[in-house]
DNA sequence: TGAATAACCATTGACGCCCATAAAAACCCA
DNA sequence: TGGGTTTTTATGGGCGTCAATGGTTATTCA
């Protein structure tokens, strides 16, 4: 149908059944997020959509049971990623100078677009109509894992948006340096 | 409908349900306080307006019952926090020369200015004429989260900051590195 | 005593929460 | 390995509750 089911996992929340701990991913530090694959769900007349129970999975144990969505300023899609990174972001930015531009700029424009969009019972948030708008979804949307991170598209937007971002990897041939797996 | 509800929460109040503690989001340390979104509420005739919910659920259980509000002085909008900031704002300023020049400034411009609004029993504030004026804020108020902190706008006038800011963001590349995910 | 302020209800619509269903995975066991 | 069983998900819909807002009464202070 509309979204294949346990294709992709995240990290850290990957099925930890039956009494298993699974709760800390290190003993310090913050739980591994992973958000992997495609999914794509329907939106309902209420404007509810389904967030694929993997991601719910990567969420999980984070102080705001629900997800952070925010306008991207480059594409007709919505950023997404937990309230965990928000609070580190926050606290970046509690870094900068005090009332500096920057700040002020970084501030507005993240800040004040993020929306909280809790979790119902059945792990399903409300798209707000401001960025259902921005991202051009009525029927269905797209959730997109970017590992850290998620973004939701309209799917034949992204369908489209996929294809270029191939063809231009190509092209450059990107290359990526892997990071030495931690100190 | 006057404002969306839920769809943006702050850490730590963020609608604790069924038991869940949610209380504290660190062992040691404050709440996390995260002021996320943006809400647009009315200004009444008596010139009250409604904290957002979330806001308020940010704020709950600070030793004061209401919001801290100044007038920036960078721009015609109100700076607001919850007075446990304001204690930290204090140390801040502590920790400049004494009789400098600039902690002087600080001090008259912050404190001076400085007003508790405290909550009424449906969570609104009064908002001071003093502070209505230097903001331009007459029909309605928009309540803009900036992480830590939040600020209290003329929706429109904040619509136009919010462009510009999202344009200067771009044009800088604003990079701004996150912070590793603690230590 | 009057005006300004705070405390107290009242209304309404949006939203959180619950229940129900079907289909797909995961699971189990012969 | 295959079939049957259990569990989880995605999805729909109904209803109670709470937040935002407006108004009225009590209280305080000049």
């Amino acid at each position: 149908m509309h979204s294949q089911r346990g294709t992709a996992a995240a990290i850290g929340g990957g099925t930890p059944r039956k009494g298993e701990a699974g709760e800390h991913s290190s003993v310090l530090g913050a739980k591994v997020v992973l958000f992997l694959s495609t999914f794509i769900n329907k939106v309902d007349r209420k404007g509810r959509v389904s967030v694929p129970a993997p991601f719910r999975a990567a969420l999980a144990g984070q102080v705001f049971n629900g997800i952070v969505a925010f306008r991207s300023y480059r594409q007709p899609a919505l950023e997404g990623c937990g309230i965990d990174r928000m609070a580190r972001l926050s606290d970046s930015i509690d870094e900068l100078e005090l009332f500096s531009e920057a700040r002020d700029d970084l501030a507005s424009t993240i800040f004040a677009d993020a929306h909280q969009l809790p979790f119902d019972g059945e792990g399903r948030i409300i798209l707000p109509p401001l960025l259902a708008e921005h991202a051009g979804i009525t029927e269905m949307a797209a959730f997109i894992g970017r590992g850290a991170t998620f973004q939701i598209w309209e799917p034949d937007a992204f369908a489209t948006h996929q294809q270029e971002a191939r063809a231009r990897t190509r092209a450059h041939g990107a290359t990526l340096r892997l990071r030495r797996p931690d100190q």
